[in-house]
RNA sequence: GUGACCAUAGUUCAGUCGGUUAGAACGCCAGGUUGUGGCCCUGGAGGUCGUGGGUUCAAAUCCCACUGGUCACCCCA
């Protein structure tokens, strides 16, 4: 019996593990700078916790939750995004009292039952970013300039930024009916899947790929032109604030959030360099969240990015290739003996924070040259009964090929 | 969930009209010096041609089913 990683998971090979690990630091590091601190929360909750934030009826909670029971009867849930978990803990844990704003960041696997392509797992790791407690646009704007900060200081700099607003729920129903009624009159010019998305989710027939729902759309009424007073000077002032940091941004009426909760300012950071999944990052305001899942009112913005598609688009860029750990030497032994003493010597090394190797398959002298090149090590010392006796042995740097004698007890020294 | 394409050494691939022993490159192992790597040369190991069935004198090659993968729709990061 062979066993295969399910399906849409995958296993990130140390080749691999070199760049995520680069990515990270860079994620922590803006981070840092920007003043959010990283949260932690199980990779599963309460099944309702999602049922309640993301929304009874998004293709997320109806089909693509690995949900189960578990052996006390309780329905759980492999989280299928970040900001939920976030929240509850946020909630569960009081955070909000320790200040009028809570900055919180969270990086980790996230899971989703969807048949798999190019950029989309089973199981997948997201980035994400939450600011909790004000209403304020300088927030929404943040968000946006930590994931472009991210992106460049990875060297990914062809990204687009698409902004929107969602509304609010004093504009939004409003809006929501005159665009079904619209919606309605156009309804046989539309492709199945539209048609049936005028009733439980009339905005996403807005971001239709097909090109003929785009034709026969062309003039319908938009959110952003529907704003109630309120939110229309949100939304504004998101824009200028943009301008003033020279950020370059498209806004896009039809740019739609896939999760329930989001209010107001929605966003969207794209990358050319994808398949058709194209978005690197998404997310905005969420006002009503907070309450929504028990807390206290609190509004809210973030967003989530796709760390395995942050991939794809440094591969295909060929960013920066973080180097491999090498070893600082290679001890080589002649015989049994030699050997012995290479191991040792090798371990006392390490204890001294020197990263060292040695063989451990008795091979001949060219073999464990052969190996030493391989793993590209600095230097290398050839031990055999001459050197043993001695106490002194040729350290060969394997860059120049020059040897220089040392001392075998203060090696260590000569490594420095 | 729907559709299309694909599946041959560890990896990337070639394999003609169905034809007898399935190849290459890279990688791996060993040798070319007796105590020195890379480049070069020589040799070697490594394959249930995804699995099962069918057609045929003969199948990696044609047909069917299954499994897996990839891409797109859908959805989304």
């Amino acid at each position: 019996m062979k066993f295969r990683s399910i399906k849409g998971t995958r296993d990130i090979l140390p080749d691999e593990t070199e760049r995520w690990q680069h990515v990270e630091r860079v994620i922590h590091r803006v981070l840092k700078t920007f003043n959010y601190r990283e949260i932690r929360t199980p990779v599963f909750e309460p099944t309702a916790l999602f049922t309640r934030s993301i929304g009874e009826l998004t293709d997320i909670v109806t089909k693509e939750m690995y949900s189960f029971t578990d052996r006390s009867e309780e329905s759980v849930t492999l989280r299928p995004e970040g900001t939920a978990s976030t929240l509850r803990a946020y909630i569960q844990n009081n955070l909000g009292e320790q200040g009028a704003l809570t900055k919180l960041y969270y990086m980790g696997p996230m899971f989703r039952q969807e048949r798999p392509q190019a950029g989309r797992l089973r199981q997948f790791h997201q980035f994400g970013v939450e600011a909790l407690g004000s209403t304020a646009p300088e927030l929404d704007v943040e968000m946006m300039l930590i994931a472009l900060q991210i992106y460049s200081d990875l060297g990914i700099t062809e990204t687009r930024l698409i902004i929107n607003s969602v509304g609010c729920e004093q504009c939004r129903p409003a809006y929501k009916e005159l665009l079904t009624r619209e919606l309605l009159k156009l309804k046989d010019r539309l492709s199945p899947d539209s048609q049936s998305r005028i009733e439980h989710n009339p905005l996403r027939v807005l971001d239709s790929k097909d090109e003929k729902d785009r034709a026969a759309t062309v003039d319908v009424p938009l959110m952003k032109d529907h704003l109630c007073a309120e939110c229309a000077g949100h939304f504004s002032t998101v824009q200028r604030l943009l301008q003033s940091l020279s950020i370059h941004f498209t806004i896009d009426g039809r740019l739609v959030r896939g999760l329930d909760y989001y209010t107001k300012t929605a966003f969207e950071i794209t990358s050319s360099d994808l398949g058709s999944q194209d978005a690197l990052a998404g997310g905005g305001r969420y006002d009503l969240l907070v309450k929504e899942l028990g807390g206290k009112p609190t509004p809210g913005t973030g967003f989530a990015a796709g760390i395995e598609r942050l991939m794809m688009v440094l591969e295909k860029r060929g960013g920066e290739v973080t180097p491999a750990s090498r070893p600082r030497v290679f001890l080589i032994g002649l015989d049994a003996a030699s050997r012995s003493w290479a191991f040792v010597k090798t371990c006392l090394l390490r204890k001294q924070s020197i990263p060292a190797e040695t063989d451990y398959m008795a091979r001949s002298l060219k073999a464990q040259m052969r190996e030493a090149n391989r793993q590209q090590a600095s230097f290398v010392v050839v031990v055999g009964e001459q050197e043993l006796q001695s106490g002194s042995a040729k350290l060969k740097n394997m860059q120049s090929g020059e040897e220089m004698t040392v001392s075998l007890d203060a090696l260590e020294q000569s490594l420095k």
